[in-house]
Parts: structure tokens; sequence; C-alpha cells
DNA sequence: TATGAATGAGTCTTCATTCAT
DNA sequence: CATGAATGAAGACTCATTCAT
């Protein structure tokens, strides 16, 4: 129906299995029941497809943490926080193409549009991270949280927690990913009301 | 000097860049000041070359695992895992295309290689995971670690947990990545002496 | 406002300046601001824009000269001449496409259209030579001219002086091209003047 | 034998028959009984490969120029440019392909090549025109020549002569041609004898 | 070992053209 | 009249690979 719709998802399929080079324009084509030439009434080219990939992946993500923002405006941080970690997981279970192509563009992006795919990825990255950050500062003040780190330190480490896991997800099945998933978020809550903190340092 | 060695590196670093398909034969002979050709002297093929570089990889990091092992064997776990985790960071601070080529290996192997490479890693992995239940096994044994969750549970959580540190690094620059990232093991560890689980179900 | 002539025009600088197949339907519609299938809303095809161009760009000048013929009828055949190099220049300078055009036709006609290209210029020039040959057999009657050549020669070697002081316009700005030209005519037209003809062979 | 070589004329037969995009690689290739992908081997670009023609053509011409020049150090300058005059005759006879491809180049450049083609035909044609600026300069000084005009203009005279001469060869059959041809020059010449200028303008 | 020439398959892209609307 | 979507063929070019030297 929607051909345009199909092409894109059809390439991000592609570009997150088998990279930006080895996703051919007519394996997309052929998978959307289109002719190569035909892409071309809709996207410039190869770059314009995979800028149209991204920018739509960064879209509904967004639109997404918005949204979740004004749900759950009175719920504890925990929760809130909490509630981000499954939502991020549950995306990579249920869509493990869109975090594939999302590492992958962070990993490799295409040759040609290095510089534009890091300026988008680092500004919906900072999105993010303001959204943490804003959270840890809460349960800060609420007197849910006490630990010696800064909020934005935290929220760096939330993210990379939350990455790993999807990413965990993506790249190999194992036993009981769910009970193994939580207990990431666990052992990372529970630490924040520990008292003291070791000190050492990265050679 | 060594001219295979030489095709190694560069092999990695354009696999790392660009991925399978993006990184052309031309590309790594012409770093290498060599001929096309050339490369075939050493390599079968493409594939071929791409899984020496897989091995050497694999070779690379078990042969360190196994040296750390024997030289820590008598120190505390907590010490144990601290070191994992530096190193893994350490890695890939100072090697950031071995994190990439690791990390595309999984997320999208080369097409005609899918099988093999997946195999490889799985195998790399489940020797490293081995290593931490052990060594969360031999924590709990000696009083150092009090949970709930199974040694293979933590295992897989620490085994993320790295993951997600190291690609933080190769992904982007941010501010004080070593506070950041101590934090992460930190707040890791920390929970591990918490007392009450909490219940939730990923949906 | 009228679209078909717009094409036309457009199709004839396109071609002027990138030749038959350089010249894209794409090009041609753009610049006239209609979309490309537009363009087969007026010519059934490339082949038949291009040599309707050809027709038109025939006709106009036909006309032209069959008017100049009988406006000049009483004219003396130095001054017939005259104009007709004045005219052929001026075309050059006011309007270099009709020229390049011209040229381009000639030398490397549309594969397809070779034959019925060469056709129609054979019969424009032949239409052009007669018209000359006739203004030197008039001057010859009426003693303006002496000169051993047959007229058609005379004919030909005016149509050549025409054509290559025409290219040199298109092809090259060059200082005082007004008096470099004027040159060329008056020492063709003093020459007729020249008693003895030299002997001499091309091999 | 030489396939550089062999690709270099096939690729001036096509470039001056069909244009520089209506010449195709699969064309030039097919003609020189290689792969397309073979050109390749010699050449960059189908740029490069209209350049290394072009170049190819000026540095032929300039060499057989210069090597003239020695030839006819003490000849009468009527000979020498008669010589010159037939010698290009004569190429345009023998390889019509030399002058439509040098024609094209100066009406139709590549779109891309557009500003370094210029220049190289510019270059060419000023190293031609001071050679003819030279010989008239000569004929004056050793009273052959009786003329108010400046040796440059003459030399831009002879110039475009020669082209439209050669340019008759390339585009025409015609009976007598060699008659015709030195009928030109043969005017010219007496007509640098003639006494009186006429005096018009071009509007 | 290493190379330069060569190849066939495949890359992205543009072309002229059609057709339902 | 004019368009947007679509197509098959062809465009230039790159790729991994081979082979004689």
């Amino acid at each position: 129906m929607n051909t345009k719709q199909t092409i894109l998802e059809n390439a991000l399929q592609f570009f997150a299995s088998y990279g930006y080079d080895g996703a051919s324009m007519s394996l997309i084509a052929r998978e959307t029941q289109i002719t190569k030439a035909g892409i071309y009434s809709y996207f410039k080219n190869k770059e314009d497809l995979y800028i149209a990939v991204l920018d739509h992946l960064i879209a509904f993500h967004k639109e997404y943490w918005i949204k979740k923002k004004q749900r759950l405006k009175s719920a504890s941080n925990e929760k809130r926080l909490k509630d981000s970690f499954i939502f991020s997981i549950q995306t990579a279970v249920k869509e493990p193409a869109l975090i594939a192509f999302w590492q992958m563009a962070q990993i490799s992006p295409p040759r040609s549009l290095e510089q534009v795919v890091t300026e988008k990825i680092s500004a919906s990255r900072n999105f993010l991270l303001a959204y943490f950050e804003e959270m840890f500062e809460a349960g800060k003040a609420a007197g849910e949280i006490e630990t010696p780190h800064s909020s934005l330190t935290l929220a760096h480490s939330f993210y990379c927690l939350i990455e790993g896991a999807s990413l965990k997800h993506v790249n190999a099945n194992f036993p009981d990913y769910e009970g193994t998933l939580l207990t990431i978020f666990e052992l990372f809550w529970d630490g924040l009301e520990a008292r003291e903190a070791d000190e050492w340092k990265i050679v």
C-alpha cells in the first residue's frame, strides 16, 4: 500500500543485517516488490534513504520518550527509570533490527555520511541523557537515592547499562534473559543505596 | 616488515570502520602498500582474511584471560572482577577497532560467514562467561558476595556490563569517562551486598 | 506561455551544449518547469523532439534567405554576398546555440537519426549553395567578378568561409572579431579580382 | 598489441562520432576487444580517458607544427602558409575523426570537463596563431605581402579559413573538393596583394 | 612473493518511456 | 494537459578474484 513506508522498513532491516554497504538497493527493491529504479521515485539516492531511515528511528524514539515523560509525571523515580529500562529491553526483543541499525550507525556509519550520522546520533543521545539526568536529580531530591555520584554520571552509567543490555539481546539468545536483565537493573538500583564508595583508578 | 601481520592489522581497522562489505580488498591493499593481488599470496580470499582477523582477535583474548587467571589466582574475587572490567575498558580505550570489529561481527557478520562467525563468537563468549561464573561462585563460597542470584546470571550481567561499557567508549567521547565507568562497576558490586530483590516482570 | 515553443527552445540549447545523448529529457523538462512526462504531451519521443528542433531551425533559415533574396533583388552582387556573410556572423554572435546545434548535427548526429538528419542538412545546404551560386553567376554576368573558377566552386568556397567564420565566434572569444571576420570576406572578395591562378595539388 | 593505444584510438573514434555522452565505455571496450572493466586498468575514468585523447591529439599536432617549422625554415612564406593549409586539409581527409573530435571538444565539451578542455584548446589555438602570425609578419617584412591588416588579424583569418575548410570535408562529400579548398586559399592569398580595403561594419 | 592486466558479476544511478489518474 | 509512480535497459564504475610473469 504505502510504498515509501515499506521501502523504509525493508531498508532498516537490511541496513541492520548487512551494514550500509552490504545492503544493496536491489535487495531492498526486491523485498519491496518494486524495481530498483522505483526506489528513486521516493529517495534521491542510497545516502538519502539511509538518512531517512535514521531520522525515522530518531523521531520515533523521541516521540516515545516525550509521551512517556508526561504519562509518568507523578510516578516514583525508581518506577520511571525501571520503566525506561524495560522499554529499551522490550524494543530490543521485539524489534532487534532497530537496535542493530542503531549500533551499526554508531560503530560504522556509512563512510560518506560519517559526520551527519554522528551528529544526529549525538543529539539524540544527549536528549536521552538529559531525561535520565533529570530523573536521577529528582530521585536525589526526593530522598529515594543516596549516592556521592553526580546525576550526570549516573545518567551516563544508566545509558550504558541500557545499551549493553539491549545489545545483549540482539547478539545472543541466552537462557532466562528476563531474569538476567532485571538482575542488572536491580543490582544497579540497589547499589545506589550503598554507603561507601571505592576509590580506584583506571591506568 | 611482516607483511601478513600488516595486512591483518589493516584489515581489522577497515572491517571495523566500514563493515565487511564496505572494506574493499583494494583499500586494505593500498593501506598495506601492496597490490590487491598481493594479498592473495597470504590469504585465500576475503572470507579467509576476515576469519583470520577474527581468529587472531579471539586467540589474543583467550590467551590474555588465561594468563590473567593464573596470575590472579590468589587475589580476592572483587579484585579479579574489577581487574577484568578494567582490562576490557582499557582495551576499548586503546584499541577501539578491536571492540568495533567484535561488535560488528556480532551484529552484522558477513552474510556468507554468518554461521561460522556466530559459532566462533559464541564459543569465545562462553569461555569468558565460564571464567566469570567461576569467580562469582568463588566469591559466594568465600562469603564475599551475598545474593540470591545464580552465578551464571551474575556472569551474564557482568558480561553485559562490560560490553555496554566498552561500546560506550567506542561510540562517544564523554567527559570523565573513567569516573563513569567505575561508577558502573561500583554500583554493580555494591548491589551484590544489598538484601531484598525486587520482583517484577518484563512483558 | 506557449509550452511547446519553450520546450523547443530549451531543447535547442541543451542539444547544442551537451549533444543529443548528453541532453536528457529531465534536463529539458526541468528547465521548462514541466514534468518529464509532460514533454510527451507535445512530442512523441526524444527523436521526435530533436527532429522538431532541427526542422524549426531549417525552416527559420530558409524563410530568412527567401525573404532576403526578394528584398535585395536589385542590389549589387557584392552587396548581396556581403549581406549573407554578415547575417551569418550576426546569427553566430546573437544565437550561438543555433550554430552549435547545426554543427553538432553535422559532425555527430544522433546515432539513430543519422540518415534523416544528414538528408535534411544536405538539402538545406544545397538550397543555400544554389542561392550563392546564383549570386556568383550573376556577378560574373554583370562583370563584377572576374575569375577562372566555376560559380559552384565559388559557392562552396563561400559557404565554407561562412561556416568557418561562424564557428570562430561560437568557439572562442577573440579581440576585434568584427575586424577579423570582415578581413576574411574582404580578402576573399578582393581575390576575385586578381588575375593569375596558382596551380598546385593536394596529395 | 598495445592495448592502451588501441583504447585511445577507439575512444577518439567514438567520441568523435557520438559525442562524449553518446560514446559509452562498453562501446569502446567492445571495439577494443576487452572488458569494460579492463579499460579501468589504463584510465581512471571516462573523463580521464577523454582528457588523454585530447592531450594526445594536442601533443601530436604541436609536435608536427614544430617539426614543420624547422624544415621549412628557408621556404617562402606563401609556401609555408600553403603548406600549413594543405596539411590541415589532408588531416581532415585522412583522419576526419581528428577534426570531428576537435570541433566537438570546442562546441560541446563534456559538461564536467568544460573548463579544462576549454583551457587546453585555447592554449593549443594560441600556439598555432602565434606560428601563423609569425609567418605573416615575415611575409610582410620580405615584401611578399602588402596589406593594411595586422598580422594577428591575418593569423585569425587564416586560422578561421583552415577550420572552415577542414570542417567542410568532415561534414560533407562534395565534388572536386580539392579544387574548392585550393580556391579558398588562392583567393585568400591573392587578396593579400589587392589594394583598396572596403569599409563596412557589422551591427 | 609480488605484480599488472584482465574478467564477470554486481554496485549505484540515470535514462527514455509508459500509464493510470 | 499534466503528473507521480513505475519500469527495463543501459550508464559508469567497483569488486573479488585469477593468471601469466
